[in-house]
DNA sequence: ATGGCGCCACATTGGCGA
């Protein structure tokens, strides 16, 4: 089984790029982030054509996000239940008896902001429904785009991010205080190489440099991990023409 | 110190991303 996670920075922009990675990686499970179209515009149709099911909480202009899938999704939640939220940034699914969480979690702009505030206090709320998810599903994987480095290593120039939103402590506590629910950071379960990202910024040849961040992430329970072969990250999807400022990542599981 | 790039919308500039 292959398990994927890409923020496409619109789909409607993205969509030939979405289809096309389907074609050529055939992955089992697609989780997107950062849609930026409401639900009526969703590319039903042609993800459908592709061979794909789809479940997604979309909404105009920012922000969205969808699990798309070859066999079909069962006890879809959109959002944290109990957590009021207009931003549509949380859906998860059943897939072929794995537990499927796409996040979206916010960015934080800068630590001086309110949405930094806003970003902790969401992955705190996040944290507690997790740790129920968790303890009712024994296959889960938790995906998507964190805004997280978990580490220096995870960063091009630790000196320059030092201290600032995306590689702060309190924003890597909140990321091992996942790990320490019990899932396991996916791309680390292996050697990689160094200096691997999973975003570029697109300005001052922020890809040609390799000036990049890993903070899109595959999270897996002990009984996924255990299952696990490969993890990589599809670089030469940056590189293609109007790319997205992300890669997508790929966990590959031993299942039928 | 700022902007660089890309996408979006009550668009020809500003908000936001990371």
């Amino acid at each position: 089984m292959k398990l994927a996670t890409w923020n496409i920075n619109s789909l409607k922009i993205r969509l030939p790029h979405v289809l096309g990675w389907l074609a050529e990686q055939r992955p089992d499970v697609l989780c997107l982030q950062e849609l930026k179209l409401d639900d009526p515009h969703f590319p039903t149709a042609a993800i459908e054509d592709a061979g794909y099911h789809a479940v997604f909480s979309g909404q105009k202009t920012y922000n969205g996000v969808a699990i798309l899938s070859r066999s079909t999704p069962t006890d879809v939640q959109i959002g944290i239940p109990g957590y009021d939220d207009p931003v549509r940034r949380v859906i998860a699914a059943t897939i072929d008896g794995i537990r499927v969480v796409c996040f979206y979690v916010p960015n934080g702009q800068s630590v001086d902001s309110d949405k930094y505030q806003y970003k902790l206090q969401w992955l705190s709320r996040a944290t507690e429904w997790l740790r129920d998810e968790v303890s009712r599903h024994e296959r889960i994987a938790v995906t998507g785009d964190f805004n997280i480095t978990p580490e220096d290593r995870d960063v091009h120039d630790p000196e320059l991010w030092r201290g600032q939103v995306l590689c702060t402590d309190a924003e890597r506590a909140a990321f091992r205080n996942w790990v320490e629910l019990g899932l396991v950071d996916s791309f680390r379960l292996f050697d990689q190489p160094e200096r691997t990202f999973s975003w570029w910024d697109y300005r001052m040849l922020g890809f040609q440099k390799n000036h990049g961040l890993r903070i899109d992430h595959i999270l897996l329970s002990p009984a996924l991990a255990r299952l696990c072969e490969r993890v990589w990250i599809d670089r030469a999807q940056r590189k293609k023409t109007q790319p997205s400022d992300h890669a997508p990542m790929v966990a590959e599981l031993r299942l039928p």
